[in-house]
DNA sequence: TATGAATGAGGCTTCATTCAT
DNA sequence: CATGAATGAAGCCTCATTCAT
């Protein structure tokens, strides 16, 4: 019976109480990347934290809890991550520019993470067999960035096109970046980032009226 | 004891063999697409389908053996499908907008065949951990299409840009144009298509020397 | 449904049917030899025969028989060969030594046939869970033996012991090595042989008239 | 998920450990003793042991580990009962004789260790199909008894034979006078075991001098 | 005669979860 | 808080057997 939230001051219990579930959840992280969605259980979560089984089942509701909390932590660290870079541009398109390389800067460092939340992105279900998570995750991101381009299209700055679908494809393409990194990891990371917000840029900006090109 | 593939002709034998194969990697398809990749299991492949579990352990010699025809099936008809409307364009940008509708235009009909794929090309692996398909899987489809590219930039049609990184963020976009649609089944998936390939022009071509932009 | 002894002539059906099981049960030898019982399917016993697994099951009534029948022909075949050997022999200690030096001749052009024999005599059961070739299946030679050892000691040749002792132990220090030549191929099975019989023979024999008793 | 051994003390968790593996051995004894190889599953184990399936699997790593772990506790213990008894006997003949009735006196109060041995021992194979004990297992007693007859040849009190073939004759009648008593639980086992001394004693000791040889 | 197809039982294993200590 | 122990379901696979052709 996991500690319901009380108000009292328990302090020390409470540390601990999170220790382990960092613990856990930086094995689970681990675990899920290395193995996949359907090859990671319990058992092997609990083994690589060299803890018991039953541990896990007492920090956590159940192995679904678990990897909610998962997807929930890694998410909030990369949006602190990259928010705060992208704030600092004034453009639409510097924005994207930021944002796109900002990712990829703290994906280089965070490798497991990066796998373990699509394998659980893409096959954790909920118990009636929908998708826990479908692409509607992805909304708050999506919404931002509609609105970082229908800004950037009043401005003048970009050409008319579907914020939406656009939206959709930079997340794509910059998820896309690191799986074929993930496959290759020779591959130069910073190198695909410039040139994917090369791509955008041109994608995306208004035409020239007497016009000379981009940068 | 599944025949092997035997030089003569034996026709009627190999006609029930090859449709309970298909009927089985049908309602294999339904299955994934509808239940996802971990709840999958050859026992409710066998209900769908009507028929004894046994049966799928006789046609295939296992579960794996069963995914890797299911992915051969489906690639090979997208491909049947995909290759002629390409090759009736002249130019690289006409090549990569019929690429993308026509994908488009099969995908529509074939929703169950997307996600199903998509559910083992994400989640299958060999008995020793790795992916059976990873991006790697793709390779040709990169091939084919940086090529197409190269050949744009040599006759001035494109601008220049890393031909690897474009040919794998157009995968990327499609791929997440019909996981949208998945998600979203009202979502208009032509114009979706059209989106992407003015985004790829405008992405892709030359810049114009004195001036003046597309269309 | 296979065909009854029917008094009519049908001879060609009888000859096909005779060969289609010789063939079977050769190749069902050779495969409880090299695998042993519990990896020997009837599945695999078509394969190495090259035939389709219903075959086995319409010339046999069922696994059960066919290693019946099995037993029973690799019985037939070693006793058409080691009784003329015996029957040359007047003494009981010459008899014995034919005995045991013919079974190994016998044996060393029919390993398999040893193996096999030896497989389902130690693990066929009949459904009620007993064995069904228990020692008692050894009841035959043990009854000839213990006449011909009978013999002797009346003669005087052989002196006073436990006939049926003997019969058994006989019997086993012939299985047995056998058993040790099918592990180490490079063992001297004559030599061993010999040695046998040279050990029965002072194991039996008469104590010499001028010479003192044992303990 | 068995724990490993671990050095540290932790006497009263594996007492529980403990107590249930002797519990499932004790079962599997009986089990295969009973019904046999191939007529042994887990779950019968568990029927017989009034426990769930999962529980074997819980503590021993499969099938294989659970048979060879019972090999080796009844070989220790038969091990533990016979050499003493040897030990104390100072010629050859007496010690081969305290063999004999020490081992006979053993198996007369562990029925079902000795079927179920022999069950195992004839039957599991290693995943690559070939015997995981084969007669080589019987090396060490083999090792044993032969260096027992080389010191008696020595003395001059056992007459000139191969102690390879003596050995493993002996042991070949000791394994046949228990499968014997095994089908015929009436016959007299310590009567068994004297004929056997006798007769080994009779095939092993010298000569008499003023006697004529043998042959 | 022979075959391919199908069946359903049973086997081993892995797993998430629960519970007493 | 943590653990070891236990459970029962479910998964994949193999098998002997039956049946229509």
């Amino acid at each position: 019976m996991r500690p319901e939230d009380r108000s009292g001051g328990q302090k020390r219990a409470s540390f601990i109480e999170e220790a382990r579930r960092a613990q856990i959840l930086e094995c689970a992280i681990e675990t899920f990347a290395e193995l996949g969605y359907a090859n990671t259980s319990l058992a092997r979560i609990a083994e690589r934290a060299g803890i018991s089984k039953g541990v896990i089942s007492y920090h956590f509701a159940g192995k679904s809890e678990l990897m909610e909390q998962l997807v929930e932590q890694v998410y909030r660290e990369i949006t602190q991550f990259v928010l705060p870079r992208m704030e600092k541009e004034s453009t639409a398109t510097g924005a994207l520019r930021a944002n796109i390389r900002s990712v990829a800067e703290y994906m280089r460092g965070h490798r497991a993470q990066r796998l373990a939340l699509g394998e659980i992105f893409n096959n954790l279900r909920t118990p009636d067999g929908k998708r826990r998570y479908g692409i509607a995750f992805n909304e708050p991101i999506y919404v931002q960035r509609e609105a970082m381009f229908r800004l950037g299209q009043q401005t003048g700055e970009l050409r008319p096109f579907d914020p939406r679908v656009m939206a959709v494809t930079v997340q794509a393409a910059i998820d896309e970046m690191f799986a074929y990194w993930a496959t290759y990891p020779d591959h130069d990371l910073e190198a695909h980032a410039d040139e994917l917000a090369d791509l955008f840029e041109h994608a995306t900006r208004a035409e020239r009226p007497g016009g000379a090109a981009d940068r």
